[in-house]
DNA sequence: GTCCAGGGTGAAA
DNA sequence: TTTCACCCTGGA
């Protein structure tokens, strides 16, 4: 039986929560690995990962299900729970919500990926030791504005900065202090550079504002990129002051179904350079287009793999295991 | 207290 | 192709 299959719903959950399977999607590093910035842990370290955040219109808290449970759902699996159901809350939630963990998207061949990159020398161990990681499927323009704020930030200041957004412009959605739903282009843009300036973004706001009024207007349709060819959905995207092919390439892999999209930052840049021979010295853009090369339509979810592995070694927290064996300096 | 890096970009040199 | 300014937050 399939994903789909086990997933197949009709109508709204009654009480309020259900079951989806996942497949072992691993919530930690697919919430809050840096491809989304609105989740925050609801569980203790030592206790099966729960995560809060906002769907849409919808609060939910999302948590990893460790031990067997009753009827349908299996270990693996996550459970969902509406914590303030809107006033008009969408019949097909439930696949609102499967759709936004990317259940039926690219990021879940995992299967796909781990065979053919088995012997991958920097994503390989990563895929084997650790199969949990999902792109995210999100929605365009709140993707957009969060990598927008990425720019020379950190991943704390950017759930910062996205999080007073949609607090000051958001419509409140639940009762927790980040229940709000993300603010629409035309709020943003009325809001203003001064106004995201006070809340702290810097010199993004000034990046902000435009690609706000180019979505409200309907100059920009994101939405309709999803269709596009990749090349033209990250030309229309990089058409946007403040928005170059680092940032471009992050919106298409985690919001509009671009799975071979590359995103090249410094982190990424060290690891081509590490693992594939990458020569130093070669810019961003050449950089990208040979990963695309390499990894072709898993470029997305390999730079995920790739991305999570360099974040781990800084932290020197992978399990002892998969960072010490084969850096340069070992060699 | 200072220093510095952090999921970049665009304009000038 | 390289250099620099742009904001500002948290940790060393």
């Amino acid at each position: 039986m399939t994903l789909a299959d086990r997933n197949i719903i009709t109508g709204a959950p009654a009480d309020g929560s259900f079951t989806l399977a996942t497949g072992g999607l691993d919530l930690e590093s697919t919430l809050d690995g840096g491809q989304a910035f609105r989740w925050w842990r609801a569980s203790g370290d030592n206790e099966p990962a729960a995560y809060q955040g906002v769907i849409g219109t919808t609060a939910v808290t999302l948590t990893e299900l460790h031990q067997p449970v009753e009827q349908q759902a299996q270990q693996g699996d996550v459970l969902i729970e509406v914590r303030e159901a809107p006033e008009a809350f969408p019949e097909n939630f439930k696949d609102l919500v499967a759709d936004y963990l990317g259940l039926t998207g690219p990021g879940t061949h995992i299967e796909e990926l781990r065979s053919e990159f088995a012997d991958d020398p920097c994503i390989g161990p990563a895929i084997a030791g650790f199969s949990g990681l999902r792109l995210l499927r999100q929605d365009p323009w709140e993707c957009l504005v969060s990598f927008i704020c990425s720019s020379t930030s950190n991943i704390p200041r950017i759930k910062l900065n996205v999080g007073s957004v949609a607090r000051e412009l958001g419509r409140p959605v639940g009762p927790g202090e980040a229940d709000f739903a993300f603010p629409k282009p035309a709020t943003i843009a009325e809001a203003g550079e001064q106004f995201l300036r006070d809340l702290g973004l810097g010199f993004r706001a000034r990046y902000i504002v435009p690609a706000a009024e180019a979505v409200a207007a309907g100059d920009l349709d994101l939405h309709a990129l999803r269709q596009a060819s990749y090349e033209e959905a990250r030309d229309a995207l990089t058409g946007l002051v403040g928005v170059g092919e680092k940032i471009a390439d992050c919106v298409l892999a985690f919001s509009l179904d671009k799975p071979e999209a590359f995103p090249v930052d410094r982190h990424i840049r060290r690891a081509l350079e590490r693992w594939y021979g990458l020569p130093e010295g070669m810019n961003n853009s050449k950089a990208a287009d040979f990963a695309r090369e390499r990894f072709g339509r898993f470029g997305a979810l390999g730079q995920q793999y790739m991305f999570h592995r360099e974040r781990l070694a800084q932290r020197a927290n992978w399990g002892g295991r998969h960072t010490r064996h084969a850096l340069p300096e070992d060699r």
